[in-house]
DNA sequence: GGCGCTTATGTTAGCGCTGTCATTCGGTGG
DNA sequence: CCACCGAATGACAGCGCTAACATAAGCGCC
């Protein structure tokens, strides 16, 4: 008849509740809950009913300490407003998809002592894995999660040794690519316009790569130009507009990534600079707008998607740390597009 | 000297492990640990020079359900590729900063049963607050909020009535004001090209405000385009397409959101029409990119950040549930840009 | 010199679950 | 007819921590 109003005031429904006016003991509820163990039809009947009438939710913090296993995965990424990261997130979560998992997201910032503090902090929380990005971490972090015994998934680049599991793309790699193609399709004066690379240091890495094809080729990057700041659509406007005032001879530009690319295209439309045909322009990432636009970007793409959903696929299928590092290589794709 | 290597095999160090060797008790260690309490300088130099020894992490699970608070804000969005929700959540994770409280994001992708069930398992985190974008839920998950006697902040839109909290602004409004604005300028002939608003129902919020403030006027919406789909910029280019196949003489086109006025920008771009000068385009949100485009979007901006960082304010200034409901409207700003 | 007060520490009981090991009961086969 | 089995359920201890209430010691003060 009438629900109760009073009843459950203040500190919440328990198990116990539950049980009580199932008629069964503790367990057996805990056990219809979890799926767990061979329960009789009516049985399970009248305690579902019970919860249903008690608005039952169960406490995962008890349920965690008891059973020591948190049903938890760490994951650290440096930002969310790039969208790459968001993207290796939907990766996650595809993966995850019915597995009882949960991932518990945290943003460092691009710094790492944030970072160490986050892994500290998630680690408090008993994950049953990590997925952080990046390979490069404080002493002090790095020696948290060798202790911890989790499985640990490092992700994004694979250009030097992890802990345990490396998934992503040799940024190195990709930016010697980047060179070798755009020396293939006959350009010669170089210029890179980038971002701030002691927080992003992948950036560094493609352009290192560059600078490497370009040098094995005897060609010499011209003119460079980077923005104190993180990457944006804006920045890389206002950068392609200056290194354009500083030298006039460029035929074409790489840029750190796909959002300073696009940027880059945006001050071409507005200068009168036809792309391609007047000045080459390049990105990283392979994003939507990018592929969107009038011209769509000449770029790198990396899978993003693929990153997050191979990291947590690998990570859940070995629960043990094993004794050797993997490394998988997620690869890219160059996309010819129309801006080179 | 040498650190036993073998202890504390398998299974962690524990609040017992340090207080044994800072020869302690334990509510000690746990004291100094939380700054909590009177403690001599030497024992907390002690018992700290145990923690690094032992490399100790604290138990969240066990600390949680000891205290009965979990130190966690549960937070559900729609979606993390949407770009306005990672700025929420910056907004958010600012307010929480040296707060000691840690955020769970969770992603409900537009589907309300997903949110539901988003809703269960956070609350079985026992968060001591919850942020969750919109104010449409099923009426389960409405139960299970209300239930919970936790705190609830809803966020993005005020134009229906909040649970406990909500933060954000009129869409209705929005898009009323965004009508009124164009008609002052003069424009008589409008389309529309949207996305997919049974997910995103504040996009037609936004809609029907606008249809409100031409019909005030007298002025028909001529022609009205809509993606079955999430918003895009590719999308928002080809719908722009599509609905100028349709009618030529259109002066404005409004679109749902940056994303797709971006879009629809670029087709103009590569059709060569001339923003504003040959068709009109109005955009919702106030994104950089839009803002970066050779002819800056005209727009509305709303405070994604603010919206983030008011909330959480709010909620953890007051933990106790309050009886009567509040709104905080966050305003919003028309941007006049150059494309309208 | 005993009262109250502050500072520093300890003891005791759980928090709400779940692992482990019973226990009960109706078949089953030798 | 009884040892034996599997299916269904329960009793109990304890996960690792912290709130709440002691306890102990030092200090000023009338």
């Amino acid at each position: 008849m009438g629900a109760k109003r009073l009843a459950g005031r203040q500190r919440g429904v328990t198990l116990a509740d539950v049980a009580l006016l199932a008629q069964v003991s503790e367990i057996t509820v805990s056990r219809i809950l979890r799926n767990h163990g061979p329960i009789g039809a009516d049985t399970r009947e009248r305690v579902m009913a019970a919860v249903r009438q008690t608005g039952y939710v169960p406490n995962r913090l008890a349920g965690g300490l008891a059973s020591s296993g948190s049903k938890l995965v760490g994951v650290i990424v440096p930002s969310l407003t790039n969208i790459v990261f968001p993207e290796v997130l939907g990766g996650i979560r595809s993966a995850l998809e019915g597995t009882g998992f949960q991932a518990v997201i945290a943003v460092s910032d691009y710094d790492l002592a944030t970072e160490q503090a986050l892994i500290a902090s998630l680690l408090a929380w008993k994950p049953e894995a990590m997925v952080i990005a990046g390979l490069d971490h404080t002493e002090m972090a790095r020696a948290m999660l060798v202790g911890s015994g989790v499985r640990i998934a490092e992700v994004m680049e694979i250009d030097s040794q992890p802990i345990d599991l490396a998934v992503g793309l040799s940024h190195r790699q990709a930016g010697f690519d980047t060179g070798q193609y755009l020396l293939g399709r006959g350009y010669r004066r170089f210029g890179y316009v980038g971002h701030d690379w002691t927080s992003d240091h992948r950036a560094k890495l493609r352009y290192d790569g560059l600078v490497a094809a370009l040098a094995e080729a005897k060609v010499a990057l011209v003119e460079t130009c980077r923005f104190e700041g993180p990457s944006s659509v804006g920045a890389g406007r206002d950068m392609l507009a200056q290194i354009l005032a500083r030298r006039h001879d460029l035929d074409v530009v790489v840029f750190s990534n796909d959002d300073m690319a696009t940027g880059g295209v945006f001050h071409c439309l507005g200068a009168g600079i036809r792309p391609k045909q007047d000045l080459a322009l390049f990105g990283f990432n392979g994003l939507d707008v990018g592929q969107a636009l009038p011209t769509p970007l000449s770029t790198v793409r990396s899978n993003r998607f693929l990153i997050g959903k191979t990291a947590i696929e690998k990570l859940l299928g070995q629960r043990e740390r094993p004794e050797g590092r993997e490394i998988i290589d997620t690869g890219y794709d160059i996309i010819t597009g129309a801006t080179a």
